[in-house]
DNA sequence: GCCGTTTTCGGCCCGACTGTTTTCAGTCG
């Protein structure tokens, strides 16, 4: 009875393969550069902006065109996508359990030791380790002590609880913390933060801190009093890494002033934009590392570069990349054709269209809400309250709507230079269709549609929905388009390419929510959005007056995701806008 | 496993810190 036919593999999900090979192949001490190859194609796949499907269908087209994808890589990502199963893993499997894997998530415990550990006691779970450690006999390996078994029972916690990454906008309360803490410490010419932090990315694993000083150790004693520090890592002469009571690690790195632009820009990365920075470097007879730009010779090495990052990315005919591009993705081609993207920034926008008021589950009234944007510079808001379905909030049926609506036209008659929009977050309904009669949302200045729920529905049953609504001559946008909430909550299970496809042919945008849980679209769906000549519009999806600062985390998504203010439909001011929505239908 | 205005073989980014070492391997970023 069944006629189930199996999901395409998307990117991810082939990514996620070609790491686990990875992962296993390191175990197993392969070569660390085809490791890195497996590495380097698996995370080309997830940033790229259309479906390898898609590649894979194409006659004209190759996989091995994909830089880093060779023959090899191409004919097993093939049958990959073919059969739903990759023979060498398989085998990769038969030889290493799995379980083994959870061993690398020790801190301190990489491929080599976790593999002693297998081959020579047998131990191959957490528990099992454990044991070994408590029963004395890891101490006992060649290689191994009684300082490294101590360090794995203390560090066993961090592989066990699920440390999920935290949130940038929380990483970014404790870098301001910080920034004040070394405030009051002397000695410092210079601070900055870099690592993923500095590049946006919409969570962060640990700080990277970066400091000018000619007596380190005074800096490293500053750190260590920082409130929030429950241990100390590591200390050496230059470098210290710390632990806070969030479980958030903290690198310090201290270093002359007339290396701080190379060492800003070494740990600030990513690692892979690194890597093919230094191989660029390399061709020209240069070395790059986190003192500085080295002309190599014979046996010696001349300094050529490293105060700024300008001056480092200089040395070698680039541009300072934005921090926001430095994910070995495009941003080497971009700057090749010298078409690096401007990108968006915050005093881009101009007016936000997606706004929770206490008519339903915000906690600001309408005027509040107004007055809070006008306070930021907006010059237009778009109140969006969820509609009935959305009982919990106590969502709008459409009297109270077009009540809500009666109060905002003569709101707008007292507003100089200022306009509020009459808008309304409605829920696709489970079954279909909007939660509000049409001839209600004909009457809308802006329409968010959006799922609540049914949100575990089939890939095929969310998917319609959604394409329901776009083609729906009264919405305006899809609003947090995959309903992801990072660390919580993955997103439904949705077509996005035919979604993003379907919003280019009939004009509609895909919202990039700036909650710092959502951030949906992410950075690559944003950039697949953009390749399609997608309209994106970035709201700050407030519940109150706090909720527009929001804003600077969306910003940086899109930043990451490579949009410019032509790219956001709120860049505009309001009658442009309408006039732009008028040219898409 | 990938890649090629020196190349189809021999490279592939670079350094700090720790622990277990008598000179260095492993891990991390």
């Amino acid at each position: 009875m069944s006629s189930f036919t199996p999901e395409p593999m998307n990117n991810s999900q082939i990514a996620a393969v070609l790491d686990q090979v990875a992962d296993l192949l390191e175990f197993q001490a392969a070569n660390p550069f085809r490791v890195r190859a497996y590495r380097n194609a698996a995370r080309l796949l997830h940033d790229l902006a259309e479906p390898v499907t898609a590649i894979l269908a194409d006659t004209q087209r190759k996989l091995s065109d994909l830089p880093g994808i060779g023959r090899d890589l191409a004919d097993k990502i093939a049958e990959l996508v073919e059969t739903g199963e990759l023979p060498q893993l398989n085998e990769l499997l038969a030889a290493v359990p799995p379980s083994v894997l959870t061993l690398l998530r020790i801190p301190g415990l990489g491929p080599k030791k976790a593999a002693a550990l297998h081959a020579q006691l047998g131990v191959s779970t957490l528990d099992e380790l454990r044991a070994a450690c408590e029963a004395g006999r890891v101490r006992e390996l060649k290689g191994f002590g009684t300082k490294t078994e101590q360090a794995i029972l203390a560090n066993m916690q961090f592989a066990t609880t699920a440390q999920s990454r935290m949130y940038w906008a929380d990483a970014d309360q404790i870098v301001l913390a910080l920034r004040e803490h070394f405030a009051g410490c002397p000695g410092i010419a210079q601070l900055e933060f870099a690592g993923s932090y500095r590049r946006g990315k919409e969570t962060v694993g640990d700080l990277d801190v970066l400091a000018v000083s000619s007596t380190p150790a005074q800096v490293m004693d500053c750190l260590a009093t920082f409130a929030p520090v429950v241990d100390v890592l590591a200390r050496g002469e230059t470098k210290m890494s710390v632990r806070t009571h969030h479980g958030l690690q903290i690198d310090l790195r201290v270093v002359e002033a007339r290396s701080f632009g190379a060492a800003l820009q070494y740990f600030t990365g990513s690692k892979d934009h690194n890597v093919i920075l230094r191989g660029l470097a390399r061709q020209r007879g240069l070395k790059i590392n986190e003192y500085g730009v080295f002309r190599v010779a014979d046996q010696s090495e001349e300094y050529v570069a490293g105060a700024t990052e300008q001056e480092v990315y200089g040395a070698l005919d680039l541009p300072a990349f934005p921090p926001e591009l430095r994910e070995a993705r495009q941003e080497f081609e971009w700057a090749r054709q010298n078409s690096l993207p401007q990108l968006v920034e915050v005093s881009d926008i101009r007016g936000d269209l997606h706004v929770h008021t206490d008519d339903t589950d915000g906690r600001a009234s309408l005027e509040e809400m107004v007055q809070a944007a006008q306070q930021r510079g907006l010059s237009y808001l778009a109140i969006t309250d969820h509609s009935q379905r959305v009982s919990m909030a106590r969502g709008l049926n459409a009297d109270r709507l077009l009540a809500q609506w009666a109060r905002i036209d003569r709101l707008n008659e007292q507003l100089r230079g200022f306009s509020v929009l009459k808008g309304i977050e409605c829920d696709i309904l489970e079954r279909g269709g909007m939660d509000l009669p049409d001839e209600i949302l004909a009457q809308a200045d802006w329409v968010n549609a959006s799922i609540h729920y049914g949100q575990r529905q089939s890939r095929q049953q969310i998917t319609e929905r959604i394409l329901q609504a776009v083609e729906h001559p009264y919405v305006t946008a899809i609003a947090h388009p995959t309903g992801r909430l990072i660390n919580r909550r993955e997103a439904y299970d949705v077509d996005l390419d035919a979604v993003i496809k379907a919003a280019g042919e009939h004009g509609k945008c895909l919202e990039l929510n700036a909650s710092p849980q959502r951030l949906d679209l992410d950075d690559v769906q944003c950039a697949a959005a953009k390749a399609r000549g997608v309209m994106l519009v970035l709201s700050t999806d407030a519940h109150g007056p706090e909720g527009f600062d929001d804003l600077r985390y969306g910003v940086l998504q899109a930043r990451r995701g490579g949009l410019t203010r032509s790219d956001i439909v709120n860049t505009h001011s309001w009658p442009q806008l309408k006039t732009l929505l008028q040219m898409m239908k």
